[in-house]
DNA sequence: CAGCGTGTTTGACTCGGCGTCAAACTTTTT
DNA sequence: AAAAAGTTTGACGCCGAGTCAAACACGCTG
């Protein structure tokens, strides 16, 4: 009985995937409005029943799309504060982090932006709100831990405490997000690059904080060379 | 005939008034996905079919409520820009502004997440569309206008372009919309007043562009108290 | 004021999609 | 081989957005 359990667990595993892979595509091309389990039960070949064997509802499946995004941006942040350097290089890694991620997940901040409404929350599953609770606060604790070294070396003014940073991080890059996801906000603001524009206003706030080394006293450009090939080796998008 | 279609119009656009703020209301307690056309057209007193004659889908409502609420943010920015001062502290009227139209406007965010979604655009009709559009544009404008003086007076360097300003200031605040909006990431950040952050995230972004004069070298607490009383004499939110 | 015509309002109805669950099917046990 | 336990299914119930034929209101005319 208990060895084929754990084909069984394994198999059901491979299964969720599948559904979550396919409700990320039907996602992007639909829009949540208009993602239909009928069709998702036709695209993964197994029937609606199933689907809800795995997703308690809707919002569950999305939650899901959604947490499976935010893993893959945790790993991402995790292996960018590895980075060898000052606090402020190390933070820069964390930029090229979002910047990859926002290309590989031009999906993510879509149905991010579905969670915020309450009801959202309230039909999934406590599990998976647990779930992506966890992956949220890897990415906020990369962030942080790297304020806090800063503020303990002095690279970041003793007068800032570390959340407040952090915060201020996550605030600009979500809000940069949004702002270019708009398509008339790029018209008015005559703006082609989303990416460029996302590094420019997180170099903006790390300057506002007074992060050393300041934008203007220092180049750069050697350490992003770095960050290319010692982090993100694969990487074609770069600038 | 003519006399009375203009009383007619009159009539349409109160009823119409009534419709939206009642949709607000709804859409505040229940959220999109609950805002229930029955029960909406039971609080307003009028039929299903009558909410039809003025929205010509569930989406267009919803925008409706977002549009009429950008209106008077909208207000608000363009009252914030004739405070008499230097670019900086006009500036910071408009962070004022903001301050007051989010204690106003919970909701509206909210609403404007959903807008993200490009089946709601395509669902929404074209008048609406158009009319949400102007009135973003005048909110952009009222920032941008600010900000083009302040790089011809030389308070902003000139190596920036005024949009790019804009859309910073833009993107900071919507971001610390987004992130105040997650209880989990309030938590983690310790964060209790939203509105604080606001306006310390908007100083950030401000200082980091070197827009004089900087928070260090001038106490702003003199000009915050003429826009308390000159811009906002009714608000008792302040801080 | 009755009767007709135009313009307005209604709510019963259709239709699509979420979520359920009894029945069909598969696997394991006896 | 047959029964029991476990798994999958898809037809169905129900809810809610959007429609439209019919009821209603209003004004006009003789």
């Amino acid at each position: 009985m208990s060895v084929t359990a754990a084909r069984k667990e394994r198999e059901r595993m491979v299964r969720e995937e599948l559904m979550i892979d396919h409700a990320r595509r039907l996602l992007l091309k639909h829009g949540y409005q208009n993602l239909n389990l009928d069709e998702l039960a036709g695209a993964v070949e197994y029937s609606k029943g199933t689907i809800y064997l795995h997703f308690s509802t809707k919002e569950d499946l999305a939650l899901a799309v959604s947490t499976r995004a935010l893993r893959e941006r945790a790993d991402l942040f995790e292996r960018a504060s590895g980075f060898q350097g000052r606090s402020r290089e190390r933070m820069r890694a964390i930029g090229f982090a979002c910047a990859q991620f926002a290309v590989h997940h031009r999906d993510y901040f879509n149905v991010e932006m579905m969670l915020k409404s309450v009801s959202f929350w309230e039909k999934a599953s406590e599990d998976r709100k647990r779930n992506h609770s966890h992956q949220a606060s890897r990415c906020f604790e990369a962030v942080n831990r790297i304020a806090l070294d800063a503020i303990k070396c002095g690279d970041l003014p003793r007068t800032h405490r570390a959340e407040q940073v952090t915060l201020a991080l996550i605030a600009i890059t979500m809000g940069t997000h949004c702002a270019t996801s708009q398509p008339d906000l790029m018209h008015l603001a005559r703006i082609s690059d989303p990416i460029s524009v996302m590094r420019f206003n997180q170099d903006l706030v790390c300057d506002g904080l007074g992060w050393k080394p300041v934008l203007a006293r220092f180049d750069y450009a050697a350490t992003d060379r770095r960050i290319r090939a010692e982090i993100f080796p694969a990487a074609s998008w770069l600038v």
